[in-house]
DNA sequence: ACCAATTTAAACAACGTTGTCTTTTTGTAG
DNA sequence: CTACAAAAAGACAACGTTGTTTAAATTGGT
């Protein structure tokens, strides 16, 4: 490979002289950096990053550590908000991941540290409590979709709470009055929280609870039977009656569509359909298209990189806020 | 930052004979070993990556380019295939994710060279022709999931054709006899080969063309309006009366099972259904199980990545088998 | 045209490693 | 014990950069 020496010595100057060219050092002749400017084009010269770091004694890089116990689609965002804030201030974004069997999150702590990663970003891949290595202390490190039970690293999760809120008080502004809601299960915190929130919202209507009903109809591991799933909706749609059903996640409301078809219920017209998560294709690919609160991976993703980038100090524990994507479904 | 100095002076040995001691050279005496081994417990010390890799001049990063021009879940696999041997050799696997609006290819390919990538894989996230930047040829480079028109580069691609043939033999073996196949739009390189490899099935069978429909019911950029596709698959569900139908993507198999269960059909009962892709969630969601052929892009990652791997030089154009998952939807 | 002040360029050291060479220590045969 | 080879450990240079100091070239005022 092509050096700053070889540079210098084909544009006859100091190898320091190329240097500074390559770091818009001003203090160069013009005619000088032209010249360099020729040499580094004729012979392709590329600055060599790892040359740079170990000078620099700046690594540039952010460490991204994605535990892949799920396999989402929408978390990529999380990668993507960090990674294109990366490519923007000119840093590394080395995304790990890490999954039990393969290699545990202390290798790849292990790992960031050699690279003299500068932060690390922890994400989970569902909205969960963490418990992470404490070496991770040793370097600004932030928790994305996920938080600590002791507090000492910032974090930022989707607030579920205010989602379920936003998007029952929608729909009872709209009209809709009895409101079957097919939870996530109340062991995850995204089940526990989006029930509170629509809790609080026919609360803050002063609606009474007999027209509300909330049943767990999944559980995220080991999923029951889907056909069971089914059969509960059916059976709840027909002996609660609902007007609208508010799904705990995308793929419920993919059920409930099927269900609604049997039942000859016209989604959108005679009964709304509303969810969570945006999940990649589904709320699209059903007609009509479903409204549904879109969780904000991207923008989290975002967050925990600028709150590296700022090096903060602050143990703040952000949410973040959904966004409601309106299609056709209520 | 602790370095391989100060853990020589912590052990009181010369700073060589720490880095033999990382290294695994055999010509250290066990006692010094030991106080070595010590020391960088004590310290916490981690070799600098940067600095090895000045000095041994090799980087130990393969890059991987991901045209980011679709987002559908299961592409990537692609990178999982290859960021599991990366992890398992030892080495990195810098991921650039490019969009034409975001950051170029070719920024992405000199950025590559900056952190001097000892080879690099080019990933599309579907099938189809690439034209790569010429710099690209500096390097030892593959094609995964696409292939450039010059022959320059190695390249994997699913083996379509033969997917096709081999879903429709199943069909035909299975009794089905009267097949649908709602093809993808054929200006797509899937949608021409597993037309043709549907139609190598049918003559292999010695079947007239009269028991087969191929029909393309999707457009990928610009899908046409869902509500017209589902149309247009009841209208020739109707009229041609198959008792079976190949999608070709499992969301058109959403739009197929919805159609059935509207015309009264039970899937895997009065119709068979089949599919292509594996697309994440759909096939599990549906129900009953969609049988559909999955996309080798996990293989195609591994592939690509052993080929540079292994030094090889051949432009080979490699084709990589689908397999088959069977669910109960025929 | 001369000297001082300023700008520009060169020389040299440093970053944290590993490769090569040299020196010291160790072990063993005589 | 000595001689001598082999083993072990140290010294020093090198990788491709950038930071710092020093030297050379240029500028401007008289």
């Amino acid at each position: 490979m092509v050096t700053i020496k070889d540079v210098a010595a084909h544009a006859g100057v100091a190898f320091k002289t190329v240097s500074r060219v390559v770091n818009n050092d001003p203090t160069v002749k013009p005619k000088n950096r032209e010249k360099v400017l020729k040499a580094i084009q004729e012979l392709g010269y590329r600055p060599n990053r790892a040359a740079q770091m170990t000078r620099r004694k700046k690594s540039g890089i952010i460490g991204f550590i994605a535990d892949e116990l799920l396999r989402v689609p929408y978390t990529f965002d999380l990668i993507r908000g960090a990674q294109d804030l990366a490519w923007r201030h000119n840093k590394e974004l080395m995304v790990l991941n890490v999954n039990v069997d393969k290699y545990s999150v202390e290798g790849a702590v292990d790992h960031l540290f050699e690279h003299r990663a500068e932060g690390i970003i922890y994400a989970a891949m569902y909205h969960r409590e963490v418990s992470v290595p404490s070496q991770l202390a040793e370097v600004p490190a932030v928790l994305a979709n996920c938080y600590d039970s002791s507090g000492l690293y910032p974090s930022i999760v989707p607030d579920e709470k205010e989602a379920a809120r936003e998007i029952t008080q929608t729909l009872l502004d709209k009209g809709y009055q009895r409101v079957l809601f097919l939870n996530l299960n109340e062991n995850i915190i995204a089940g526990r929280l989006r029930k509170a929130g629509v809790e609080q919202a026919f609360a803050e209507n002063n609606l009474s609870t007999e027209n509300v009903v909330i049943e767990s109809v999944i559980v995220r591991e080991n999923q029951i039977e889907r056909s069971v799933a089914r059969e509960r909706a059916a059976d709840l749609i027909t002996r609660f009656k609902p007007d609208a059903i508010l799904c705990g996640q995308d793929p419920i409301a993919v059920e409930v569509y099927f269900v609604a078809q049997a039942l000859g219920l016209q989604v959108g017209k005679d009964i709304g359909i509303a969810s969570f998560d945006d999940w990649d294709i589904i709320p699209t690919l059903l007609q009509p298209g479903l409204t549904t609160m879109a969780l904000p991976h991207y923008y989290m993703g975002q967050w925990a990189f600028n709150y590296l980038l700022d090096e903060r100090s602050d143990k703040i524990r952000e949410t973040a806020r959904f966004s409601l994507v309106n299609r056709q479904s209520f």
